[in-house]
DNA sequence: GTGCGGGAGATCTCTAGAGAAATCAATGAT
DNA sequence: ATCATTGATTTCTCTAGAGATCTCCCGCAC
């Protein structure tokens, strides 16, 4: 007998986290605002305490949320340790010099196969990074012989470029940072931030990780002359298919 | 009223997740063994389902561990991808600037706690990348609140630099940079590559990392002019500790 | 005001049970 | 021998309920 591909439907504790994740990752709910709690969720859809809290326990396990114990589950995003502007703890100087942002893909070619572009209110913290109120967000995803390997997400201050440039890659004619250019805010400095950590269940799935292999995650900042913050880029990258290369000189 | 610190026990499914990961860390439990099920946890301990679920979730989670459905548990432990001897792709150029490599540790001190210093022939790898055959090498631990978070390992071709000189610091006055300087072998040029991965057992146990935390590691090389290697480093970072900025100007 | 106590409300832990879904091995028919 | 089916086993999902623990705020006493 053939086998038809069964649709299966998501259990609903994974259909009310999808929902809250859409929630949080738009805006609507940010950074530091409360989550429906277990009773709440256990009203709306009425089901049992203990699915509604597997549906608060997948955004925890991501990260994108944090319960506190007697009080709730607030949202919790990625929120820079160091700002621009503030003292930094540097161990090491290098001083002057070049400096190559690489990422090895083992010399096979890349490919980006997903594109979503949208001009959204900014959440608090890009608000806070990008100093506005409204970004274009570009959405991608790379992939290398057809497997996903890079989730990237670029916020552009809305005042200050169109939606048609940031179709376009960052660097080369016409691309964003040309664009940027033309109108007298060329990126001229750049904050990376790299981190690691594991994936969280939805981001193994959608880079269709093995299990037990980290993620790398670089937040860019891109400033303009001045320190006007011109780009936030957040990249999470698969680390079993990426190494990150830095030169410089002193 | 004076509240004393009571001693809460943990809850059941903490204490068997803990028992769990202590025999797949020691060894008892090895590489796809498959682990005490769902029905011989409740059984064992007398508990019901869910809380047998809830202490093989702790695993699942700290990704020691993988269920398959309809067939068990697993142990799932790290098993590295790939090491060198890849090609590189480089897909951006940043141009002239200037960078920091910074490693943040939350603003808290760190203390060197261990260095040793050994001359030994060099292993192909760092043969290979210092042109040199035979090396000093210097390990080190660092550690912020009296907790290990950095294992520091670095190579010096033994023809260019005597022992004494490798002791103290890379930078700062009389550190290993200021006595390659004095030799005519001052440093201008470093590579640095990122990767994260999980952490062996054992580096587990050095770092007392918690599990379910990735290692990030940063190789560096530092010429000297005309492309002289004199320095490979290879830093091993508690990914949960450290957070990595590279500044850099267009 | 200030501080303390109590209560409402929230998460956390756990019990008991049951059907769905996937795996795997054994059985049986061809 | 090969293939399909069946059945046992296992994880996955969910229901219903309850006590413990912690937080936060309100009101009361000082």
């Amino acid at each position: 007998m053939t086998e038809l591909p069964v649709h299966h439907e998501p259990p609903i504790y994974r259909r009310i986290a999808d929902r809250l994740r859409d929630e949080i990752l738009s805006g609507v709910l940010r950074d530091g605002d409360r989550l429906p709690g277990e009773n709440a969720i256990m009203a709306e859809y009425g089901i049992a305490r203990a699915t509604a809290r597997q549906a608060l326990a997948v955004l925890i396990n991501e990260g994108l949320a944090v319960p506190r114990r007697g009080s709730g589950v607030y949202v919790r995003l990625f929120r820079p340790i160091r700002r621009h502007g503030s003292r930094r703890l540097s161990r090491e100087q290098w001083g002057q010099g070049r400096a190559i942002w690489d990422s090895d893909t083992r010399g096979r070619p890349y490919t980006v196969d997903e594109v979503r572009i949208e001009r959204v209110p900014a959440s608090e913290q890009v608000a806070r990074l990008l100093d506005s109120d409204e970004v274009w967000v570009r959405r991608r995803r790379y992939s290398v012989d057809g497997r996903p390997v890079q989730l990237a997400v670029s916020h552009f201050p809305a005042d200050l470029v169109e939606g048609t440039a940031v179709t376009l890659p960052d660097t080369g004619p016409g691309g964003a940072y040309a664009r940027l250019g033309d109108l007298g805010y060329s990126p001229v400095h750049f904050t990376e931030e790299v981190r690691a950590r594991m994936p969280q269940p939805s981001e193994a799935r959608l880079l269709d990780m093995p299990p037990g292999t980290p993620l790398i995650v670089v937040a860019r900042i891109a400033y303009a002359g001045g320190g006007v913050p011109v780009e936030f880029n957040e990249m999470t990258l698969d680390a079993a298919s990426y190494v990150l290369q830095y030169d410089f000189d002193a």
